[in-house]
DNA sequence: AAAAAGGTGCCAAAATATGGCACCATACGT
DNA sequence: ACGTATGGTGCCATATTTTGGCACCTTTTT
């Protein structure tokens, strides 16, 4: 038996007994009760808490608190989850988004340092305003993972993006931008970029826009984005 | 060197290098050329994806959207990390929530099967209601992480709940409910459980709720949670 | 055609994991 | 006080796995 499965075996065994001996799990498991000591060792070093009680009566015991699990994640899907937890988090003080965050710096400090640098960077650009009323979603939905890659690259490059845009009256226009934040007021996302040839701020609807492509021979600087209720008016960026 | 490490170390100078062949891998990693084929063979199993072109000028390159890490999370942080991308989902279809989802079933998919199944039921208590306007939030951020291992035990066990409960007039009362559903409304929580002493149905602010206590030895049966408007008004709730 | 690159199969050697043993410490029951 | 059941450590020979070397193949560029 692999030492891997053998591992997974015996946390296995504990979560279901709840507790066990050593020569218990040896015998399950098919390894020698020496074997067993030392996988036991290794499940702590790698964070497992197991608790011994020596003695008559005695055994293993591993804390629940402590069943851990490791999935190897994409960039992108590391990506994702930060924004929705970063989100959720800007909300309003929600339960358990803490702990989610400990989860997430979790990931983080499995990740390249490079990488956390740009995911921090790009978190600064993330604006959660006000929480709107729920509305009809029949519209949503056309942003889709495929959009993902080019506004990553744009907004951790500094890089214009280009893309093409349906607006609310439905006129297709192909823009250029400096991507300069997000803004979040839930349902609906905005891509907030500054239009050097209108020398302005200009807010899209993530779900209006389709095609974008960060320009990687192009640079910008990062701008102070005002947020405002003046200056963004909620009822303006609803349309 | 340690196969874990040399494989990171491959996956590091790929990243770094851009392209890199097979012999230069090897010198930088004090391997064989042999084994530097057996590591990027069982690194293309474990999910990499590496071009490779043969011939002169070739070389192995490691697709940069196939970055990945692994960490190890624990329960209460997985948890915690699929209540934030469901209610972010339930709010509405949000960019990158499908990434988020994606990343989830992979972390999903490294935990014991039980545990899976006890997560789903779980997230079908989970009810999101409509975003309300951001309010106040003074009086939130009561709610902490040490919460959630009754509420976990409770909900996954279908224990009954106890705790201290402190109303909208500030009158403090100790409540034993079935702990029903989850009840969402940004930025509150609610619990939702049913009063067997009053058989009813009643709502709880999460961050009202201290000492809560899940009552290993008590059980109840899942009941259908009426969230009509009518039912469960969203300006009740919000006293 | 030659050279430079990736890739596979095989086998002996090197490294690592395993099992067995002796032994220690602690707790509990009689 | 003693025996027994439990976790835990050190050591070493043995079993298993990983590694390196070699021969050889294919593809591409010069």
């Amino acid at each position: 038996m692999n030492v891997r499965v053998r591992h997974d075996a015996i946390v296995r065994i504990l979560r279901r007994n709840g507790t066990s001996t050593i020569d218990a799990l040896a015998e399950e498991v098919g390894a020698s009760r020496r074997t067993v000591l030392r996988d036991i060792s290794a499940l702590r070093d790698a964070g497992y808490v197991i608790h011994s009680d020596v003695g008559r009566g005695g055994g293993l015991q591993l804390d629940p608190q402590s069943v851990q699990t490791s999935a190897r994640l994409t960039v992108p899907e590391i990506f994702a989850l930060l924004i929705s937890v970063a989100a959720m988090r800007a909300a309003g003080n929600l339960p358990f988004s803490k702990l989610a965050d400990a989860g997430l710096a979790k990931i983080e400090k499995a990740l390249p340092s490079d990488k956390v640098k740009d995911l921090r960077n790009f978190l600064d650009c993330l604006h959660v305003g006000p929480l709107s009323p729920l509305q009809d979603l029949s519209d949503m939905g056309r942003m889709t993972p495929d959009l993902l890659p080019a506004f990553e690259r744009a907004f951790l490059g500094a890089h214009f993006i280009r893309f093409d845009y349906r607006d609310a009256k439905g006129r297709k226009t192909q823009r250029e931008v400096e991507p300069q934040a997000m803004l979040i007021l839930p349902p609906l996302w905005y891509l907030v970029g500054w239009d050097p040839t209108r020398s302005d701020f200009r807010h899209f609807r993530m779900d209006r826009i389709s095609q974008p492509k960060a320009m990687a021979d192009t640079h910008f600087r990062r701008r102070h984005v005002p947020f405002e209720e003046d200056v963004c008016p909620y009822s303006e960026l609803q349309s």
